[in-house]
DNA sequence: TGACTACATACCCCTAAGGGCATATAGATC
DNA sequence: GATCTATATGCCCTTAGGGGTATGTAGTCA
């Protein structure tokens, strides 16, 4: 069942915090690193395992390997993530992540194209 | 973070499948067996699961358990409900659920109350 | 070419959890 | 009390997966 697999893509904390930022803009990995505070191997990992399964998509721009949700989504796909989203509004850590990450987004060391679009 | 648990409790078919009947009316191991076709263990162990992570609530009626989905229910349970709902729709194993569900509630010798409310 | 940066992966350990079989339990009925 | 029905649970086996350490790899830049 296509529904169960996205649950079990959205049912570890670290992956749903990096869904929700996904749905907010592509992200390398040391955005990930920065915003969620967590060690490189455990963020690339939980990549890796979204990766698998067609819940993210990369490029690589340079060093950075940028990472974005999948152009084309199923509805349900879709669905999920627009409930994710407005869950998380009311969520402290989602919050803070955001906050974070703008924080970021207002560097200027920023590498080009990695929050455009 | 609580949404990642409602989501640990998404990530099964089983569990999904049970979910989804709840969502349209209490039942009682029974008739979660004949409608989803697993065996009776699976079954319970499943509600015993969701039981313990607050999903759902049970009431002894005679010799059945009645299960049913908490009557409070926080605000991002409620949106996760409807969109699986909304998910179930397209998909021909939900819709078979449900199909074998109706068939059920159509028997005249099923215990009072169990579809009542 | 060599060093550096950004990221991935192999290996290990440990726990959660899914499934099945057998058995226990609780209420109903006789 | 004995039996039946409906449901739960204990035990066992097996696999998935989450976390960490160490190391590999690919592109960049001097």
């Amino acid at each position: 069942m296509k529904l169960a697999e996205i649950y079990q893509c959205f049912c570890d904390p670290t992956r749903l915090r990096i869904l929700h930022l996904l749905t907010r803009s592509p992200l390398c990995v040391c955005h990930f690193q920065q915003t969620l505070r967590e060690p490189q191997v455990k963020i690339s990992k939980h990549l890796a395992y979204l990766r698998s399964r067609g819940l993210v998509q990369t490029k690589r721009s340079g060093n950075w390997i940028i990472y974005s949700l999948p152009a084309k989504r199923s509805s349900e796909l879709e669905m999920n993530l627009t409930c994710l989203r407005d869950c998380a509004e009311s969520d402290p850590i989602f919050r803070k992540d955001l906050q974070r990450l703008a924080e970021l987004q207002s560097d200027c060391c920023q590498p080009a194209g990695v929050f455009a679009k």
